[in-house]
DNA sequence: ACAAATGGAAACGCTTGCGTAACGATCGGC
DNA sequence: GCCGATCGTTACGCAAGCGTTTCCATTTGT
């Protein structure tokens, strides 16, 4: 199910939706952090620090340092694999899934008003 | 002329654009960099400083360190107001325009593969 | 003409993210 | 049972952004 947009649509409700996010959100993520959330919510588990590293093309320290910030703010949480425990599982929280809704409402809320 | 989004639309849209932009723009804008650049390139002019602070809900400082940014990377230019030369007038670059038009690009590509 | 106000930049110390290179813990092959 | 490979984290020095405050140039009001 396509979304058609047009060049003007298209940059209109980037515009619109980063504006109100730099204005509302003191959190102030970085791109990259907000590509990780995503990828953690969006895609099917489990999620791997080696994976999130390797989708986003960049470096495992990346991909800590994105989950020790986030997890500081309770977006995500992290758990040992027991199956191997060299592995760390990346696991969803309440309020990550919340922020996330949030900004899906955002940007529903600005596509309306092109 | 509206555009009607699912919340799994809205947020995969999100998803898969701020993917692309961290695997493939090393430039590494910040949100509130972005918002800015839009804002000017989408907005008519004239910009200033002090207008674009207000807009975004920053301080000053935070449009001068952003516009120093974008300016060394050729995105934005600044010229002094010859009317009030207090002012600084920020111009738009083919560069700049050229950066938007792939960013365009990209959220309409995104959006069809939803 | 001169004092107050305005616009933008610079200075300051601080925090946070970066890339590279190491490091401990754990697993797998032999 | 080891030795090499793998996973995530930590350490390091560095670059960039932050908020606050101060500063300079310019304009406005009287």
């Amino acid at each position: 199910m396509p979304v058609e947009l047009t060049p003007t649509q298209a940059l209109g409700l980037w515009h619109a939706v980063s504006l109100e996010l730099v204005r509302v959100d003191s959190r102030d993520l970085t791109l990259r952090q907000v590509a990780v959330l995503l990828e953690i919510y969006l895609v099917p588990p489990p999620h791997t620090v080696r994976g999130l590293a390797a989708t986003l093309g960049v470096t495992k320290p990346v991909i800590t340092r994105a989950l020790d910030t986030m997890g500081a703010l309770g977006l995500v949480d992290r758990v040992r694999d027991e199956r191997d425990r060299r592995n760390v599982i990346i696991k969803r929280t309440v309020e990550g899934a919340l922020y996330l809704e949030k900004l899906g409402d955002l940007v529903i809320n600005q596509g309306r008003k092109l």
